[in-house]
This record gives C-alpha cells, structure tokens and sequence, in this order.
DNA sequence: CAGATGTTCAACCAACTGGTTGACAACCTG
DNA sequence: CAGGTTGTCAACCAGTTGGTTGAACATCTG
C-alpha cells in the first residue's frame, strides 16, 4: 500500500463499484450493508472495497454502535480535477498556438517538418 | 478489455508512467523511443504503456516512416472531470442543506439522530 | 539488397486485485 | 448470559497487470 496520493485515488475510482458507492454516498452517508445490498456480490467484497476509498482518502468511517457509517470525503476530488485540469489547459494552449502559427505560415510551406511547439517548461 | 471507457480512463492515468507521459505529451507530441528514454523500463514497457493511454483514449498515434508519433487527445478529460464535478457538487449541496437543517433547530436537540438528509435523487 | 532504426508481438513471471468462504470480534437486546 | 446484527480478518483462487527477454515487422539509408 505505497503508491503516490493520486495513484490510489484514480486507482480506487477505475471500478465501476467503487464509482457507484462514491455515487451513493454523496446522496448521504451509509453502512456498508446497506452499500452492500444493491449488489451481487458479499458484504465483505464491499467492505474491501471501502477500504481502498478510505486508503484513498475517498471516505471514511466513523463508529456508531455495531455500525460503521461511511461518508465521502469530496475535498479529495481537486487533487484530481487539479491535475487534470493542468494538462488538459496545457495541450490546449500548445493546440491555440501551434494553430496561429500555421495560421500566419505562407502557403507552400505545408510540407516542411512542423517546428517543435514552443515549450514553456513543464516538469514532472 | 471490456471495461466501460470511465473505468479504462480512471485505470489508465492510475499508474504513475503513465500519467508522467500524458504530462509530457501536453507539452508536445513525441515518439516512443523518446518517450521511453527517461524511465528505467524497456522501450516494450513503454509501448504497452501507451497502449493502455491508447485504449483509454487519451492517445493517438499516427504513422510517420518508422515512427508512430503519440498525440494526447485532451476531450477525455471531460470525461472524468464531468463524473467528479456531478458527486462534488452534489456532496457540497448536501452538506449545505443539512448545515442549514442543523443551524435552524433548536439547541437541545442535539442527542437526536440526524435525520437522513432529503434525497434529492441520485441514480447510478 | 544489407543494415540500422523504431516499434510491436509473444511468451513468460511475480505481484496485485476482486472475489469467495469461514471464523471471529464488537455490540445491542431478549 | 445467549443470541442476533454488523463488520472485519485470514486464507485461498482465478484473472489482470507491469515488467522482462527474444523474435519479428516496417521503413529509411548506405
């Protein structure tokens, strides 16, 4: 269970049941049986899968009784839109000026080797 | 590999590789031999790398001699922010209402259970 | 045509994943 | 306390994943 922050979150939301409790959760907090009930699978393959939103931050559980509700925790979303966002605003940037440049290019040039966009630095 | 495409999306940017070449790609097409060079893997790793950012959709590659130059498609990224922005919103929402709910009773009711905060419908 | 270069395919392997069953811990309730 | 409810832990299993090596394909260049 090492892998970086962001691995474990889009990792934890790659299944479609993971995804589907996330959805659930953000109409109100649940135990897991009640998350369990809908689908065809044991309580403990759902309680497994709590465990990995929780180790991504995702939700968490609380104690109450015999029960253990279980509440999304949404703030972790901007990591992801955050870098999401990044690349996404960056390749259109890189799009927008590659495009004025072939817009300002004479017209016979078609055929030479397209230039390397301009790069404005972008790490890791 | 079945998977619906927000699954492959998610799965595909859950490797670390993987989401340190879409970084780089957003600053440029390159080709896998370039792409491969700064990790310690065989250029074969890389190729299936891409594959996967591939079958995601996040890439494409052209023909150009012997190289297959990879070009990020930056659309599918509405995808997820699309999927997280909807559970975002919608856990903030419920958090407001039920802070307004909690604001507007009584001071000594506080023992009670909380109310299962109004389903405003939320499938899938 | 014979290389060199760039990329993929195929087979294999260790590690991880999503699921199972069975046992057990924690807690309310009769 | 006995027994039901709720949830987790442990061991196991089949399938997927990320990596390897080695061979093959495709294309430019001498």
């Amino acid at each position: 269970m090492a892998a970086d922050p962001l691995s474990r979150v889009f990792s934890a939301l790659a299944d479609p049941t993971r995804r589907d409790i996330v959805a659930r959760l953000a109409a109100g907090d649940a135990n897991v049986n009640e998350l369990a009930e809908p689908y065809d699978v044991t309580v403990q393959a759902v309680s497994k899968h709590l465990r990995v939103l929780e180790d991504a931050g995702l939700v968490s559980r609380s104690r109450e009784a015999q029960r253990r509700p279980v509440h999304l925790e949404a703030e972790v979303f901007d990591l992801m839109t955050k870098w999401i966002e990044r690349y996404r605003r960056q390749a259109e940037e890189r799009y927008r000026r590659l495009d004025d440049l072939l817009r300002s290019m004479p017209d016979d040039v078609e055929a030479a080797q397209p230039p390397a966009p301009p790069q404005t630095g972008a790490p890791t």
